[in-house]
DNA sequence: AGCACGCCGACT
DNA sequence: GTCGGCGTGCTC
């Protein structure tokens, strides 16, 4: 019996089946799907079997060394999608599979050496190699003289070392670190003597070990102290204390006595919406659906029914909502009524955690998942349906190989399960409003919000008129206004500050330096803990400056994501006022995020001032006031989605307003109120600025006129990238049809990275058959060099980033 | 991606 | 001659 295996060797060479013959003692149970471990040259790999038959063309088979499965990881369909995911994202087929699976279960396999012979007889190197042990890495032997490894080659051969092969599993149990003082030490006063009196912290940290002989979990210690982990390392380095590694079970999610919840009555809109739905489930049709409902006109109302309608049937039902939206409290809501048959997947869970997760969905003991982009691929054999909330957000799409959109494999995955898929938006993305209008997907409208509540008002302020009436502050006077009404009357107001840098640089204020990476042209990110600048991007750091690098001036300083200035001044204006900020700063520590929304949900504060990440999952019933600080800091970004993230992005923000009884406000300050994109929030108006985008991206011919595709080119060596990317445009341009527009090459917005420099090429094109075979005619031609040499050519089809 | 092999310049 | 650096090619 031969088994057809893609190995997980991702390279273009290797991008292929490998035959093995399959050992006896498995043939009976064997199935395609199922991982295994196999001899790969010299080494030993993972692998996924595609297919088993009875022949090969090959002559040399190999057998296969272990099966890792006793059921396939991989359903024939899934299969069948990763070969279509390759394909369409041009990527390695391996890549795929393992896109689609936990990473817990991918085995890496390390070589070792071990010694089995009298170490005496043996050459001085090798006796060297095996001090105090008697097996070392194979990469030792690597780093091994010419003549040493050929020795090393004998002695294997006689059997005086044997080579041994580790599966290194991703990923295992989760642990957790604890630390205790160092039982050898006698005399605590001597140790402190020898710590330098200006190592505070090593100071306290000692005093509080002593204080407290039992043993703490390292980050426990850490928050108590108020300090980092390199505190804790130097003593560590010092030995003075130890630190030890316990496994801890993993607990699924402190369910924390979720209340069930029973089906609510639907408004007679609700049922209009939910029936062709539910019809298209009876039907076993794979009709997509664009629900466009405005916040608060109870979509996921519907998501609930329509998926116990399919539970009904014994169909299962994967729920996808953007990471960030994935809260305890929408966790809470799926639990509420499907309990025990619900499984979630989100980035917040170990990787033991997910693969607990989507053991319960491979074994059937789950119905319905809820979860970010990838749990678009859970391993159901029976799907009901599949819906994608809030489907305009661009997390669906995934930014690195396989470059895929949630969106298309939940369509792929739709067809196959002949079972509807539901895009739920208060704004849908331009692509899918646009496929509604054409009669592709079946648009659904809920344009009024249960209860009839009004959605709240808002009220454009033309910050311009302001600074003509003298008032140079970040508040306009009607804001201002409103803040100090909404503080007396005790109710809460929700300020939203979106720069366009997302993170704190560092600049010269005297000659305007900038301290940039010298490895990628991007500016430095202070980090406000460590007091040192970072890399965003390649990760390289150093400390903060003290002067300037070109003009020596020592007015160097950071500026912030602005929120700090806006609380500063908040302080001076309201000086009453208690305000919660949330921005990278003060979330940065896991779980602060969490506990700053629950404060401000205790009502201990009046203000909730942040950046792009409160403007998400905010429902709070006492937020009756919204304030948008600077309206168009996105709106200038050079990308033609600009425009329809901002008004996707300040309809988001005003939803916060008046979710309950109390009726809401939203103020939106800019500098260009007569941008269709803010003004026509105040109407709350997504079909007139559907019209109006629409003719933008029509007259400047972009998406959804036009699909897009971004081939990315770097290299270390600037003329190589250049001269390789003028052939790439012309190939391009020799070979699509004329209809289609090839721009550049031109040098990438992020022009340098990780001491690459990068250019890039875009292709628009409506209809272009020999796209997908041109892209892969450029991969294989570069193949050596993108291979063995230093160039790489990235390619997105469909990009969301240019860069 | 590794890992081995083999060619070639530099040095004992 | 021999050592080690690196370019080239293969993996069922
Ligand atoms: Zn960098
Ligand atoms: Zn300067």
């Amino acid at each position: 019996m031969i088994a057809k295996i893609i190995v997980d060797v991702p390279s273009a060479q290797t991008d292929r089946m490998f035959d093995y013959k399959v050992p006896e003692q498995w043939q009976a149970f064997i199935r395609p799907g199922m991982r295994v471990i196999v001899p790969f040259g010299p080494r030993k790999v993972q692998g996924f079997i595609v297919e088993l038959t009875e022949h090969s063309e090959f002559k040399q088979i190999k057998s296969i060394n272990e099966l890792q499965d006793t059921s396939p990881v991989l359903t024939a369909e899934l299969m069948e999608l990763g070969k279509w995911l390759a394909e369409k994202t041009l990527s390695y087929q391996i890549s795929a599979f393992q896109v689609m699976l936990p990473a817990a279960l991918k085995t890496k396999v390390k070589k070792e050496i071990r010694l089995k012979a009298n170490k005496l007889e043996l050459p001085f190197f090798v006796q060297a190699l095996f001090t105090e042990k008697d097996r070392i890495p194979f990469e030792e032997v690597q780093s091994l003289a010419k003549k040493e490894k050929i020795e090393i080659q004998t002695l294997l051969l006689e059997g005086k070392l044997t080579e041994h092969f580790l599966l290194i599993e991703k990923a295992k149990q989760k642990k957790v670190r604890f630390v205790v003082l160092n039982k050898a030490i006698e005399n605590i006063a001597e140790i402190k003597l020898k710590i330098p009196s200006r190592a505070k912290k090593q100071h306290e940290m000692l005093e509080f070990l002593v204080n407290h002989p039992k043993a703490i979990q390292s980050t426990e210690l850490l928050k108590v102290l108020q300090t980092t982990r390199s505190t804790l390392q130097a003593l560590i380095d010092k030995e003075y204390v130890v630190e030890t590694e316990e496994e801890v079970y993993r607990e699924a999610m402190a369910e924390l006595m979720i209340q069930p919840t029973q089906p609510l009555m639907l408004t007679p809109k609700q049922t209009e919406v939910l029936s062709p739905i539910v019809e298209a489930m009876d039907c076993a049709r794979s009709e997509t659906f664009l629900l466009h409902g405005v916040t608060g006109s109870g979509k996921t109302e519907i998501y609930l029914q329509a998926i116990a309608k399919g539970l009904e049937e014994g169909k299962e039902a994967i729920m996808l909502v953007p990471e960030i939206s994935l809260t305890p409290q929408m966790v809470e809501r799926f639990k509420g009524r499907f309990g025990d048959l619900v499984a979630v997947l989100h980035s917040g869970l170990s990787a033991g955690e997910k693969l607990d997760e989507w053991r319960k969905i491979q074994r059937q003991e789950v119905k319905v998942v809820v979860g970010a982009r990838s749990a678009v691929f859970a391993p159901f054999q029976n799907l009901g349906l599949i819906i994608i909330d809030e489907e305009h957000e661009t997390s669906y799409k995934q930014e690195d190989n396989p470059r895929y959109h949630a969106r298309d494999v939940a369509i792929y995955r739709g067809e196959h399960h002949r079972c509807p898929v539901i895009l739920g938006s208060a704004t849908p993305s331009l692509e899918s409003y646009a496929r509604a209008q054409k009669g592709i997907y079946t648009l659904l409208t809920l344009l009024e919000r249960v209860n009839a509540r009004a959605l709240p008002s808002v009220e454009v302020v033309d910050m311009r008129e302001e600074l003509r009436n003298g008032n140079r502050s970040m508040f306009s006077s009607q804001l201002m206004e409103k803040m100090k009404e909404r503080l007396e009357k005790k109710e809460q107001i929700v300020l939203f500050l979106n720069r366009r840098g997302h993170s704190t640089f560092v600049m010269c204020r005297d000659c305007g330096y900038v301290a940039t990476c010298e490895h990628c042209d991007v500016s430095f990110t202070y980090h406000r803990h460590q007091h040192r600048l970072k890399c965003h991007y390649c990760g390289d750091e150093q400390a903060m400056p003290t002067t300037c690098h070109s003009c020596q001036s020592e007015h160097i300083r950071f500026f912030g994501s602005g929120t700090q200035k806006v609380e500063e001044e908040l302080t001076k204006v309201l000086p009453e006022a208690k305000v919660i900020r949330m921005d990278v700063d003060t979330t940065s520590r896991k779980g602060s995020h969490g506990r700053l929304l629950e404060a401000f949900g205790r009502k201990e504060a009046d203000i909730l001032l942040g950046t792009q990440m409160i403007a998400k999952g905010l429902d709070f019933p006492s937020i009756t006031l919204v304030g948008v600080l600077a309206a168009d800091s996105m709106l200038h970004i050079p990308d033609f989605r600009s425009a329809e993230r901002t008004f996707q992005l300040m309809e988001q923000v005003s939803g916060r307003a008046g979710r309950h009884e109390l009726p809401g406000e939203v103020y939106i300050q800019t500098y260009t109120p007569e941008h269709y994109s803010i003004e026509l929030v105040q109407s709350h108006d997504y079909e007139r600025f559907f019209q109006m985008e629409m003719n933008n991206r029509k007259r400047a011919g972009y998406p959804p006129y036009y699909f897009m595709a971004l081939v990315n080119i770097s290299d270390p060596e600037l003329t190589k990238v250049i001269s390789v990317s003028e052939k790439i445009a012309q190939f391009l341009k020799r070979e699509l049809h004329s209809t289609s527009i090839i721009l550049g090459p031109v040098v990438s917005p992020l022009a340098r990275l990780k001491d690459r420099y990068r250019y890039q090429c875009v292709i628009k094109y409506k209809n272009e058959p020999k796209l997908e075979r041109t892209l892969r005619e450029i991969q294989e031609h570069y193949m050596k060099e993108t291979n063995q040499g230093s160039l790489q050519i990235q390619i997105d089809l469909n990009p969301f980033l240019f860069m």
